[in-house]
DNA sequence: TCGTTATTTCTAGAAGTATCGAAATATGAA
DNA sequence: TTCATATTTCGATACTTCTAGAAATAACGA
């Protein structure tokens, strides 16, 4: 691949969440996850509700909190999954409609080849 | 997996167009792609702009057109590539606030179980 | 029709992801 | 320390996605 243009960290990063985002189970656990509210859940309670239990959960849970989707604490013996990162969110938004209207959204950034 | 909910068809939907986007050589193309303006790339041109060539880049624009990200059409015996669905990138942005925003954003669905 | 160009399909190996159960780790309580 | 609970790691298997080259298809022009 070629990646010479300022953004390729910001793509990086922007590809990765989106593939955290990009599986209809860890959509259904962040659902549930946030709509728990900020008080968050249990993994067992997470597992329970969202129908995802064990191993499978860890491994996804791990992909969302890397993304910065989710994050995760201790409390005693138990691990409190929580507190959507809502500037990532953003993050993620403003980066979709950035790359989706071309020039006119983008005056910080020369185009890498000329259009004819 | 449970699915009992009213997004659940939503819910597939997104995850196939953030997996479409959570691939960094398929951003890296989309981006290209939308910065050649509404006149749109032939495969070739696009190809050569973005570095991947051939049936890689088949494969990935059929995924990107699956997800609605973009549009082809035949042009004589070229492919113009063109036409990112904004309404797409609006629903996907939406979607987003709305999974992240938890109750107050999402006042037409109820809770599938109560946060006790 | 034949040749050329543009793109896709086919095929296949490599790499990555998902899922599960069993064992391991971490914490708290007795 | 020993037991019970909560979660993670490990190991194995199944499945999916990525990538590329070769062959096939589609369209144009002579």
């Amino acid at each position: 691949m070629k990646h010479d243009s300022p953004f390729a960290l910001e793509i990086t990063r922007a590809a990765s969440t989106f593939a955290a985002l990009g599986s209809e189970q860890r959509l259904h656990v962040l659902r549930v996850l946030v709509r728990a509210g900020p008080e968050g859940l249990t993994i067992g309670e997470l597992g329970m509700r969202s129908g995802v239990t064990g191993s499978t959960l860890t491994h996804h849970m791990k992909i969302l909190a890397a993304a910065g989707l989710v994050d995760q604490k201790r409390q005693g013996r138990k691990i409190i999954c929580v507190g959507i990162d809502y500037a990532r969110i953003e993050d993620i938004a403003t980066f979709l409609m950035k790359e989706c209207c071309a020039d006119s959204a983008v005056p910080h950034d020369k185009h890498e080849a000329s259009h004819g």
